[in-house]
RNA sequence: GUGGGUAUAGCUCAGUUGGUUAGAGCACCAGAUUGUGGCUCUGGGGGCCGACGGUUCAAAUCCGUUUAUCCACCCCA
């Protein structure tokens, strides 16, 4: 709220941003860390990078023809008449930024992820925001299934650890390389040549561009001719089909179930061969938590030498709302461990400099900085969780002498004024 | 971009067939014999009832428009 010449007006925050308070922040810090120390295991390291890049970069890296490029970006000339876009995801960027340091001079594989926001110009809806975070992990270098084993491992690892393992399942499927990709695009679009009256106007549309979507329409007339259309694990080549059944066998030797699903069709042209997805059914309909796949032609069509490389991104938020959909709680951070309340201007300065000599060892502790009386002091402490006060008068400062309290038991013991004495009184 | 629901205090919501100065709970602040929290009690601040326009003697209430928000489609994390 702001008074503009007597006309208080709300200004909001931005259609489909949110804000994240301190009684809130603490979920995010716990899940980042959650986040980083699964990368970090798996050897992954993590990679930073800007907000915004040239438009070309997601125009080339995402493809032109995909709806996030389309109509969902956030792109506006600067200063200096460059076409610049918000990232509206990770991948591209890592790319430039590892293809811009030399990969092909790096060791391999290499292997890093990032928690970073994302933009997109989308309709709002649950779990579905114009900004979002996204934590994601990329390995280049690996052309084996072992690589997209370990990758899925990591995603499956993370979700463990947060707990959402049993909300949660994983789907598969390979949808080829650039050898046998056409010859399965050829028999789909001569399946649904034949089906046109019966599929929807957007189908229409994709059977030109990309019929591998239709795979994917929700349209109940059009899921129902997609049930008979041709699979396209039939249609993958030898090697494509060799990798598809390592990484099946890997993921069986590892324990870690999943669906093959031959719907699933990822919306980002670069994918290649493995595309894998984690969803929560207690999410609503933006359910998938984590979703990504192999893309081994992106290094060299950003310029790159020949890389093959894998990815995965996982919806910040998402993972938030499907914690809260199971009732899984983070712990809260820790309370104020000692509350100190002066009374009176003359005791102001004390108060300070404990506080100060207090926090330097490492202590919580917190003081009156709103000139409230004693009684308010002591709610205040109360509901900051203090384990201790301290009552802070002229007679404790002249006698430099004063009550330690518990505040669960009431209990209070003498205690010098002295930063090294309080602190050994708190911690024995 | 398409469709539906909802807009009253910081939060969750009441508000009777249009009728005086718009309410509750929680939260916040201050008190209840001068320096000690939780329980209880009392009081207080805070809303032009999302915005604009219309109908009416009279609108939070009825009508229109707009904006925001939520949900779904599309797409994605």
């Amino acid at each position: 709220m702001m008074d503009t010449g007597g006309k208080k007006i709300k200004i909001q925050a931005p259609k489909g941003t949110k804000d994240v308070l301190p009684d809130e922040s603490y979920k995010w810090q716990a899940l980042e860390a959650a986040l980083r120390e699964s990368a970090e295991l798996f050897g992954y390291g993590e990679i930073r990078f800007p907000v915004f890049e040239h438009t070309e970069l997601f125009l080339r890296g995402i493809g032109d023809t995909t709806d996030v490029v389309q109509k969902e970006m956030y792109t506006f000339e600067d200063k200096g008449g460059r076409s610049i876009t918000l990232r509206p995801e990770g991948t591209a960027s890592v790319v430039r930024a590892l293809n811009e340091r030399g990969l092909a001079s790096q060791a391999m594989p290499l292997k890093c992820y990032y928690i970073a926001p994302n933009f997109r110009y989308e309709k709002p809806q649950a779990g579905r925001l114009r900004q979002h975070h996204q934590f994601g992990a990329e390995c280049f270098g690996a052309e084996g299934p072992g690589a997209d084993a370990e990758l899925i491992a990591l995603a499956w690892f993370f979700l463990k650890r947060l707990g959402l393992s049993d909300g949660v399942a994983l789907n598969i499927n390979s949808i080829g390389c650039p050898e046998c990709r056409p010859v399965y695009h050829t028999a789909l679009r001569d399946y649904f040549s034949g089906k046109k009256a019966e599929v929807c106007g957007t189908c229409l549309d994709r059977l030109e561009r990309n019929p591998l979507r239709i795979l994917d329409c929700k349209n109940p007339d059009c899921a129902a001719v997609a049930a008979g259309a041709p699979k396209g694990i039939d249609y993958l080549c030898s090697e494509c089909d060799t990798h598809f059944s390592s990484l099946r066998a890997e993921l069986d030797a590892m324990g870690i179930p999943y669906e093959l699903d031959p719907m699933i069709v990822r919306g980002l042209d670069y994918y290649t061969r493995t595309v894998f997805e984690f969803v929560c059914d207690r999410l609503g309909a933006q359910k998938t938590v984590c979703g990504g796949g192999r893309y081994d032609g992106l290094v060299s069509e950003l310029g790159g030498p020949p890389t093959p490389a894998l990815g995965f991104g996982s919806g910040l938020e998402r993972l938030l709302l499907a914690r809260e959909a199971l009732g899984l709680e983070f712990d809260r951070p820790e309370p104020c461990e000692l509350y100190i309340a002066a009374l009176g201007p003359g005791a102001d300065g004390e108060a300070a400099a404990l506080c100060l000599r207090l926090r330097e060892r490492g202590l919580r502790v917190e003081r009156d900085l709103c000139g409230r009386g004693l009684k308010a002091q002591m709610k205040y402490a109360d509901k900051l969780g203090a384990k201790y006060v301290i009552v802070l008068g002229d007679d404790e400062i002249a006698r430099r002498e004063a009550y330690l309290k518990r505040m669960d038991t009431g209990e209070a013991s003498p205690c010098g004024l002295d930063a090294g004495e309080i602190y050994e009184a708190i911690n024995k």
